[in-house]
DNA sequence: TGACACCGATGTGTGCAGACATCAAAACTC
DNA sequence: GAGTTTTGATGTCTGCACACATCGGTGTCA
C-alpha cells in the first residue's frame, strides 16, 4: 500500500526536488520520467498531479513538467516537511517548526484552559506528573514519549483543528532534538515544574497562568536550540504572486 | 488550465466531502464516479490521488474509495480551507484562522524586528502610514488592500516560510471580515496607531515593542470577532492514530 | 450436528499500452 | 513585426492484465 508505484514515484521526485537535485525551473518530460523510473505513463501522471497539488511542479503543454521555486511549496504539508527534514534544509526546517511551536503552544494552552473537555485536563495533569518522575529518574526514552504526549494533548485540547494538526510535527522536532543529543539526561527542574504548572492551570481553567507557564517553556526551549541553527540562512518570500 | 477535467473532478468531490454531503465512511466506486461526472477513468484516478494526498479519502482494493473523517483532513491545505470557508463550517474555519493569526503575528513581528531586510522595513512603515490616512478618510476598499499588504509584509519579513505562507489565509479572513460588515467605516484610532507602532518598532529593530504592539492588535481583533462565532462547536481531535 | 479452518470465486483498485484530442510555443510567411 | 502554420508536449479516453482483500462455500474435526 505505502509501496505502490505512484507512491514511490512521488517519494523519489519530491525528495529530489526539495533536495535541490532538481532545481527550480528545471523541466522534466513525462516520457523521460517513464523510462527513468521504469513505470508507465499513468503512474507518472498520478504522481505529477500530487506534486502539483503540493506546489512542487507545474505542467505546461508543449513545455513539460517544470519544477517550481521553494516559495511555491506548501510548507505545512507533512510530506514537504519530511523531505526538508531529510535534506540540507533540515536545520532551517527545525527552526521554522520551533518558531511555529513557540508561537502556537501558549495560545493553545490558553484555549485549552477555556475549552478542553474534563477528561483531557485530568490526563494532562497525570502526564505532567509522570514526566516529572521520568525526568528525575533520567529515563530518557520514557520522558520523550511523555513529552510528546503532553504537547499533543495540549494542542488537541485547544479545540482548534489547525493547532491539533501540529502534533505530528511537534513529535518530529522533539524526537529530532533527543536523537541529536540536544537533550540532557536530566531535564531541568524548572522546566519540569512549568509543565506541571501548565497542566494544573488548564485543569482549573486559569487561561492566563496556562499561557504564561507555556510561554516560559517555549522561551527556554528556543534559547536552548537557537545556537544550533544560527548559521541557517533565512528565506524571505516576496509578498506578491 | 484551471478548468481541466481532473481539476473539476477534484473540486466537485472535495467540496462535497467537506460539506458533509459525502460523509465519513461513505464508499464510492471509481466506475460510479466515471459516469456520474461523465469523465474517463484516468481523470477520476488522478483526482482521487490528489484527494488521497489531502487526507480526504483512502482507497482499498475490493472495497472502493472511502471518505475519511474530518480529523484526517489536512487543515493547512489551501484547498481544504477554501472548501471549508465555502460551506457550513465557515464560522469555525474563520475562528481557527483568527486564532492561528493571533498566535503567529506577534511572533512574526518579533522575528521581523530581528531579521527583516531593510527595504521591507521601510515599506512596512509606508504602508502603516498609508493605512492611517485611508482609515481617517473612511476609504474602506483602500484600507482593506493596505491592511492585507501590511500583514503580508509582516509575515513575510519574519523570514519563516511557514509564517509567510499564511499570507493567503490572512487575506481571506480580512476580506471575509469586511464583506460581512464586521469592519466599521472608520477603524479605531488606537488600532491605526498600533499598526504604525509595529512598523516603527520593526524599522528600528525593537523586537519587544514590535511583539507587544502586534499583540494589542490581535487581542483587539479577537475580542471584536469572538461574539460572532460563539455558537460554533469546537472539535477535539483524538491524540492517538 | 455444529464450529471452525481452509480455499477458491468475485469484484475492485493498480498498472500497462496505445490512440487521438487539445493547445500553446516556436517556426514560418508575408 | 503581425499573423499564420507547424509542431510537440500534456490531456483524455479506452481495453486489457494483474494483485489482492473480502465473501461464501466446502471440508474437516469434535
Amino acid at each position: 500500500m505505502t509501496s505502490s508505484l505512484h507512491h514511490r514515484a512521488i517519494e523519489n521526485l519530491g525528495a529530489r526536488i526539495i533536495s535541490g537535485e532538481l532545481p527550480a525551473g528545471h523541466i522534466m518530460l513525462a516520457e523521460k520520467l517513464e523510462d527513468e523510473l521504469k513505470v508507465s505513463r499513468s503512474v507518472i501522471r498520478e504522481a505529477v498531479r500530487v506534486l502539483q497539488s503540493l506546489g512542487l511542479v507545474e505542467t505546461t503543454k508543449r513545455v513539460g513538467i517544470r519544477v517550481l521555486p521553494s516559495s511555491r511549496w506548501n510548507p505545512f504539508d507533512p510530506q514537504v516537511i519530511r523531505w526538508r527534514l531529510a535534506g540540507d534544509a533540515r536545520g532551517a526546517q527545525l527552526r521554522s517548526l520551533a518558531e511555529l511551536r513557540s508561537a502556537v503552544e501558549p495560545a493553545a494552552a490558553e484555549l485549552a484552559a477555556q475549552n478542553a473537555p474534563a477528561p483531557l485536563r485530568l490526563e494532562l495533569v497525570d502526564v505532567a506528573h509522570a514526566m516529572r518522575d521520568a525526568g528525575h529518574k533520567g529515563d530518557v526514552p520514557r520522558f520523550l514519549e511523555l513529552d510528546i504526549q503532553f504537547h499533543s494533548l495540549l494542542l488537541s485540547g485547544s479545540g482548534n483543528e489547525m493547532f491539533a494538526n501540529l502534533m505530528g510535527q511537534v513529535a518530529e522536532t522533539l524526537t529530532g532534538r533527543t536523537v541529536h543529543g540536544l537533550m540532557p539526561d536530566h531535564p531541568h527542574e524548572a522546566a519540569l515544574q512549568w509543565h506541571v504548572d501548565v497542566a494544573e492551570a488548564i485543569a482549573r481553567g486559569d487561561a492566563v497562568s496556562a499561557r504564561e507557564a507555556s510561554d516560559r517553556i517555549m522561551r527556554r526551549t528556543m534559547s536552548q536550540m537557537s545556537d544550533t541553527w544560527t548559521e541557517q540562512p533565512r528565506v524571505f518570500i516576496p509578498v506578491d504572486r
